[in-house]
Order: C-alpha cells, then structure tokens, then sequence
DNA sequence: ACGAGGATGCTCT
DNA sequence: GAGCATCCTCGTG
C-alpha cells in the first residue's frame, strides 16, 4: 500500500475531490488494528468559494496573501492535514490541496470500512448499524480516532495517509451541492459514489 | 421513515 | 450574540 505523494495533491482541488473517489484512508496504530476505509463521499473548497475558511484571505485584485487568518493554513503544502471542530463536538478531516500559496482543501465525508471494525465500534459506541460508522464526516473521523491532534500533519505518510486501493475505477461518479452550508450552495463541488450505502444521509444545501 | 430540537465550543461581529 | 463543512435522541406517522 504506496501513500499518495504531496504532487497528488498539488492539482486542482475538484479534480482531487474527484481522484480520491475510490481510493482508502489508512490510520496505523501501535498495538492495535489498523483502519482502512474507501472513500466514497468528498466535498472541495477553493480560495475564491464563500464557503471556504480561508476566504478573503486571498485578494485576487491584487495577488497578496493575507499572513494570518482563520484558514491560513489551507495555503500551505499540499497533502497537509486541516483539522478543525465544528459545531463545538466534531473533528472534520481535509486535505490541502493546490500548489503552495494557493488555496485549497478536500473535505473526506464518508469511507466505507475495509479493516478496523473492532476499533472503530469501540469508538463509536452510538453505531447501531455497520454504515452508522463512517457515513458522515464526524463520524468516520469518530471512528478513526482523528481529532486536532492530527491538524497540521502530513497525509502523505504513516500514520494517516491515502493511498491507491482500485485500478481502474469501477464506480458511477455522482455530483450534487455541498451539504451543511449556506454560501456557495450552486457549485456542484460534492461528489459521491452513486448508491453507495455508506454515503452520508444528509440533503444537499441547494434543496429545501 | 422522517423531522424537530438540543448539545457544545470556537471564531468573528 | 450569532453562526457554524454535525450527530443523536425522541417524537409522530
């Protein structure tokens, strides 16, 4: 299992968004099983999307990068860890994306489990069904046990790294608005795989 | 099956 | 004080 190297990651963020379709998430632990999971579910986030957490940080009129800011680190080297806590409980996983100096990131929001089901029902007592485990950005990272600890960290090696799992793809790509937010709603930046059962539940924000 | 409401903490106004 | 890239529980059909 060869990890995705930072160039992976150094392309625009739809185009990656869609490539890690299909592709796993792997967490090796000392003294306990590691956890793999396909991913089946991604959102993407750029420098010039509402939405983004680092917006307006970039002035495009004029080229200049604000120094600090919330979101500053999605600037950063491409494959980096952005880990954050929303709604005062839940870690959300991204990845950086883009060169260094532009902005970018791909949120992962489901992975359907391959290895680790003992770890990940451990943690995630709540689960009552097998998808309940990682249908959903704050509960794959749950089940993951990712947390701020993570944030900042390179995904391009162990212990938290994507790598290649399928060749050639065989799957239908679907497409939908991003879910949870309320600016940027028409770009058609979350992408799934279509029927798949451990796609999260959640409605796109563009519907009522 | 589905919808309403609450939990809980950090950032920005 | 509001808003937030969410999840869980408890109602009603």
């Amino acid at each position: 299992m060869t990890s995705f190297s930072a160039d992976y990651f150094a392309r625009p963020t739809v185009a990656v968004a869609q490539d890690l379709l299909g592709t796993v998430l792997v967490h090796t632990e000392a003294g306990r099983e590691r956890q793999v999971g396909r991913i089946v579910e991604t959102e993407a986030y750029t420098q010039d999307d509402p939405a983004f957490h680092g917006w307006g940080l970039y002035d495009e009129a004029t080229g200049t990068l604000q120094q600090e800011g919330r979101g500053i680190e999605l600037f950063g080297a491409p494959g980096t860890a952005y880990v954050y806590l929303i709604y005062g409980m839940h870690w959300l996983l991204n990845v950086v994306t883009e060169p260094e100096g532009t902005g970018g990131a791909v949120l992962i929001r489901a992975v359907e489990p391959l290895e680790g089901d003992g770890v990940m029902h451990q943690r995630r007592s709540a689960a009552r069904r097998r998808q309940d485990l990682t249908n959903g950005p704050g509960k794959l990272t749950e089940a993951f046990g990712i947390d701020d600890a993570f944030h900042g960290t390179m995904l391009t090696e162990p212990p938290l790294f994507f790598a290649a799992l399928e060749e050639p793809r065989s799957f239908d790509m679907a497409t939908s608005s991003r879910i949870g937010i309320s600016k940027g709603v028409e770009r058609p930046w979350r992408f799934f795989i279509d029927g798949h059962p451990y796609v999260s539940p959640a409605t796109p924000s563009d519907q009522a």
